[in-house]
DNA sequence: CTACAAATTCCCACTTTTTCCCACTATCAT
DNA sequence: ATGATAGTGGGAAAAAGTGGGAATTTGTAG
């Protein structure tokens, strides 16, 4: 199913047998699909509705070929990881830990709605990744404004 | 038999032995295949159903001559070192000494799905790419937005 | 051709991880 | 209070992963 208009930012934590429990907001607009989480393109996780991910996917896998590096790259990283998810009877989502790992998931993260896909952080790596960005998001902003 | 939807990124661990556990989905995925092994391009195994695999080989080596250099070299690259692999009764795999040399694989190894085929790498020298590659990835995921 | 060592295969047993359930607490509105 | 929703934790069965001994094959030197 397709879905658009995810947002909003949520604290979550993990447990120890990597489950965390998705907030009852994403929760409510996402109880009908199936899910998809893979690496982000920043320290994070990506968590996509199936439908918005295969539509990535498939133009990835579309324009890939294994005589190109590049494409095998985007492929390694960010195709191979997806995995499809579910909700448990809690509303709990199984973190598999090889995921966990390449995101630094300890235990306080975030959920930040991106439209049409969430992301998950660790809280304090997302912290420090914001810090590192403010100037850029200075720049980014007046560069923003000459378009318009 | 013909394989696609290879995908998935999951650890294994190379016994003294040199086996080594094909995890569980891709077992599922590959049951009913003879696989073929070879070495990949990257410092890594390639692991194809044979299907896939004859594809390739055929299209090698229809492109391919005696009297050029750099498809003599391909051939000695790609096809010479392919061995024909079984899952044995625990759904491990044996690999040959030789590959495993050529791969570095020491102990803690990498399968990558790539869709038609999956990748082994030994852990360390995959987080080591990665690394390397990293903006690169980052590069060709703006470019690819670009397209959309 | 035989005898011995090395390597491979087969099989069993153990450990770890994952999954599935259920129980408990907290907060809020009725 | 009472019942509903949100959030946490943990036990136990099942599945996945790991290690190693014994049997069998292979290869080699006498």
């Amino acid at each position: 199913m397709d879905i658009r208009g995810l947002n909003g930012q949520f604290n979550s934590t993990l447990d120890e047998k990597g489950r965390i429990l998705l907030p009852s907001k994403l929760r409510e607009q996402l109880k009908d699909c199936s899910l998809v989480l893979t690496r982000g393109i920043d320290k994070c996780l990506w968590l996509f509705p199936e439908g918005e991910w295969s539509k990535i996917s498939h133009l990835l896998l579309d324009r890939s070929s294994l005589f190109k590096a590049k494409s095998q790259m985007i492929q390694r990283r960010l195709l191979a990881p997806a995995t499809e998810l579910t909700i448990d009877k809690n509303g709990r989502l199984k973190i598999p830990s090889s995921l966990q790992r390449s995101a630094g998931l300890i235990r306080d993260c975030l959920f930040i709605g991106l439209d049409d896909h969430v992301e998950i952080w660790d809280e304090e790596q997302y912290v420090e990744f914001e810090e590192k960005c403010e100037s850029e998001v200075k720049d980014a902003w007046e560069e923003f404004g000459d378009l318009g």
